[in-house]
DNA sequence: GCCGTTTTCGGCCCGACTGTTTTCAGTCG
């Protein structure tokens, strides 16, 4: 993670310094690569093996590994104050300008930033209007307040909200959201809408005028961006319906899959831009301008015309998806059989037994798991022994009662700090299933963390790690275990790990997940349901799951009533 | 700085909008 930072920092000098963009993309790539990275970097023994990293770049991992310093970076970081980093941060500032800044006005952090605007320092440097400048203001108070990227479980109810209100709106005829919240990624950055119309300025000046905006940042004929009381940007791309599909194509990104494809189209002797795929003809000026017709225009057409299966957007990270490999059948929200993983009254749950079987009921699931906190999780009234048998029994009259549905009873048992589980094996066995979970000591060390999970995986009793990691998105960072040593076990003595679908969880991560498959390890998809509403987590989870590479198959929430108590009684 | 089904050099995605410009640089996605 470390690295992954001093990587993108790298990047952001070199901007700043003036130095070749494709040098400043080609360590930005390192970055993401490592950021993404499931194995441990001390782990590998070539760096230059994995893509994107050459030469260069891996002499700067040894040197950090062996020694913790990396001359250059050292060089580079002295080279300009470190507080201009922050500045590169604020929208409608790039590198030009904040060299500019610097150099000509000083300006070295945020708050040399704020004195140069209030007294009118900006004024005198040349192509800097009031109007630049009270934009920087505005976006440095923006910057101030608002916490960067929003949880996908805020984002969806606002973006969906909006496409709502915008539907209505006379003359329109497509309209979708796109970009990374229809990748499904965990965090979003801003909304992107993508719309087609026979009224453009009407649905320009609607969405300019919406009762939640604050800020317009720009109006013109095919682009809208504005800020909204949420604390997020919203983008509204307004194209023919023609292109409405190559439009989506390119919105969604992300904007590596974009490039890769691009270079793909180039490869072949084609062009594509966000009006379609075209023949290139050697003009410089865009196909579309000239009214040349694309040879494709949906998303499937463009895929096909180049020779590559039709990509799920979630897996547009350019992660090998362009591979020409089988992309399989995704998992999607209706493979979902069975939650594994739900709170009840008994412990910091808000639906009775009963009310918990009747929602899964609802949802067409054969199996529900009553999974609820074990005695250390004090604050959540985890259930003492005693109180467990007495809730097993009541668990089990339920499910005697009710045809319609299995009803297990489970637990979620703490993982103790030194992996240790929060009941003995004899009050275990008698559970038809364990979900074995962290919830304590989350800030301990990678190694202590990696035996620890370890402990809970091999222990005979376990069916599932629950929220492995333990992070909060945007709260916590959790547990940081080697990952592919877990999944390793995982696979060894077929324990099921948890996908928390929980928005503020989705834990294990989507990078987790491709892992987890790859060595074909179990996931279990569950919502960790407190009250009803948490039901509808699941599409998160799933849009995670998907972003895995995840299928039915490696998902035992997918599983036949019949396979999945097979799979629960397995020695 | 990285990479290779036109390979070890010479490329590296593409278009819209803004502000301050008389023709475009900078930024963004």
């Amino acid at each position: 993670m470390e690295l992954a930072n001093m990587f993108q920092m790298i990047a952001t000098i070199l901007e700043i310094k003036g130095e070749s963009g494709f040098k400043v993309n080609a360590n930005i790539k390192v970055a993401r690569v490592l950021e993404e990275l499931v194995e441990d970097i001390r782990s590998i023994d070539d760096p230059t093996s994995i893509d994107g990293i050459g030469k260069s770049s891996a002499k700067k991992i040894q040197q950090f590994i062996e020694t913790g310093i990396v001359p250059e970076f050292n060089e580079l970081a002295d080279s300009i104050p470190s507080g201009l980093l922050d500045v590169m941060r604020v929208q409608g500032l790039g590198p030009k300008t904040v060299g500019r800044l610097w150099k000509e006005a000083e300006v070295v952090d945020l708050s040399t930033l704020r004195e140069a605007i209030d007294d009118g320092r900006l004024e005198s440097l040349p192509r800097m209007g009031r109007k630049t400048i009270d934009n920087i203001s505005d976006a440095l108070a923006f910057l101030e307040s608002s916490a960067g990227r929003k949880r996908i479980g805020k984002a969806m109810p606002i973006a969906e909200a909006i496409i709502a209100l915008l539907r209505a709106i006379e003359g329109v005829l497509q309209i979708e959201f796109a970009g990374s919240l229809r990748r499904g990624k965990e965090t979003i950055g801003d909304i992107d809408i993508l719309a087609s119309t026979d009224e453009p300025v009407l649905l320009a000046d609607s969405f300019c005028s919406m009762s939640n905006v604050t800020k317009i940042l720009a109006q013109g004929q095919t682009k809208c961006s504005v800020r909204i009381d949420a604390g997020m940007q919203v983008d509204l791309r307004i194209v023919e319906n023609s292109a409405f599909g190559a439009a989506m194509l390119y919105f969604t990104g992300s904007k590596e899959h974009n490039v890769a494809l691009r270079e793909r189209a180039i490869q072949q002797g084609k062009r594509l831009n966000e009006y379609g795929l075209f023949e290139d003809d050697g003009d410089e000026t865009p196909p579309q301008q000239r009214g040349v017709d694309p040879i494709a225009r949906s998303e499937e057409e463009i895929y096909a015309a180049l020779k590559s299966p039709w990509i799920p957007a979630e897996l547009r990270e350019d992660r090998g998806e362009l591979d020409d490999k089988d992309l399989g059948n995704l998992i999607t929200e209706k493979d979902i059989k069975c939650d594994l993983h739900c709170h009840t009254i008994a412990s910091d749950g808000h639906m009775t037994i009963e009310e918990l079987a009747m929602y899964a009921i609802a949802r067409g699931y054969h199996t529900i798991a009553v999974t609820d906190h074990s005695q250390s999780s004090a604050q959540a009234n985890g259930l003492k022994p005693d109180r467990l048998r007495k809730h097993i029994d009541a668990i089990h009259e339920v499910n005697e009662a009710l045809k319609e549905i299995t009803i297990l009873a489970g637990s979620e048992v703490d993982i103790l700090t030194n992996g240790e589980l929060d009941y003995d094996d004899e009050l275990l066995a008698l559970l038809d299933i364990v979900v074995a979970s962290p919830h304590v000591s989350l800030h301990q060390s990678s190694s202590d963390a990696t035996t620890r999970l370890l402990k809970a995986i091999e222990h005979p009793l376990v069916h599932i790690i629950g929220h492995p990691t333990g992070r909060i998105i945007n709260k916590r960072r959790g547990l940081e275990p080697n990952m592919q040593t877990l999944i390793d076990a995982a696979v060894a003595t077929n324990t099921a790990l948890e996908l928390n679908a929980n928005s503020l969880r989705l834990d294990l991560r989507d990078t987790h997940v491709k892992a987890a498959v790859e060595a074909g390890a179990m996931i279990s998809v569950n919502t960790d349901a407190h009250v009803p509403e948490h039901f509808d987590q699941l599409r998160y989870g799933i849009g995670t799951a998907r972003r895995g590479w995840l299928t039915p198959a490696g998902c035992i929430n997918c599983f036949s009533h019949e396979d999945l108590t097979a799979w629960l009684d397995r020695a």
